[in-house]
DNA sequence: GGTAAGATCAGC
DNA sequence: CTGATCTTACCA
């Protein structure tokens, strides 16, 4: 296999241990990138924040399910949902608080082939990685990641800076999906963008 | 042990 | 708008 890394520097663990509605915005126009060489710019993500959030996997406390999410901060945390999807977030904050931001969109960058493959040869590029679901299945991010180190990159799976700055302007409003704590405008994508997902459940009040 | 809902997506 | 598809969490 090639590894064609696309250029950029790992970001640093500090990046994630702070509260995920600072890291979320600060996501933006950066890269998730696989050791086979396949990247994507991130361009919609949104924040869930433990305790004090109903619509958090871990509002409730820790469960087998969420045990990575109170893990160390810049771990992956994939979960499985709807019988058939898998979607993937950073661990954010400190041990124990089971922060994290949910990674909703990718603009692909490498691997293109790869990713259009993995998700059953879309006919639109848009398709390949504008929702939660679809950007795991382009990247192949399944159970077998959760809990991969994106600083260390044991499992292949790094978070990279390429020297693209967060927009100055990110939209932020509310999360999509979610029937708790609605109002939160947790949710910040790249204005214009045209792999942001969600236009369609976005209008929905 | 049973059951309802789910951080979604594709097809009609 | 609806069906797919199954795990988890919560209740009895």
């Amino acid at each position: 296999m090639t590894s064609t890394r696309w250029p950029g520097t790992t970001l640093p663990r500090r990046f994630f241990r702070r509260d995920p509605r600072v890291v979320a915005p600060d996501l933006l126009n950066k890269i998730i990138a696989r050791d086979d060489g396949r990247a994507g710019r991130i361009v919609e993500v949104e924040a869930y924040c433990g305790a004090e959030d109903p619509a958090a996997h871990t509002f409730r406390g820790p469960t087998k399910r969420n045990a990575t999410m109170f893990g160390p901060a810049g771990h992956l945390y994939v979960y499985f949902t709807y019988g058939m999807h898998w979607c993937a977030n950073t661990v954010c904050g400190k041990e124990g608080q089971g922060w994290g931001v949910l990674l909703r969109a990718i603009e692909p960058v490498a691997g293109l082939e790869a990713m259009r493959e993995a998700r059953g040869n879309p006919a639109r590029l848009k398709d390949i990685g504008s929702g939660p679901a679809r950007l795991a299945q382009a990247m192949g991010i399944t159970g077998g990641q959760d809990g991969a180190d994106l600083i260390k990159g044991d499992r292949g799976f790094r978070v990279l800076d390429d020297g693209t700055p967060p927009p100055l302007d990110p939209v932020a409003g509310p999360r999509i999906g979610i029937s708790q704590a609605k109002d939160h405008p947790w949710r910040w994508y790249v204005r214009g963008n045209p792999y942001v997902s969600g236009s369609r459940l976005a209008r929905k009040s």
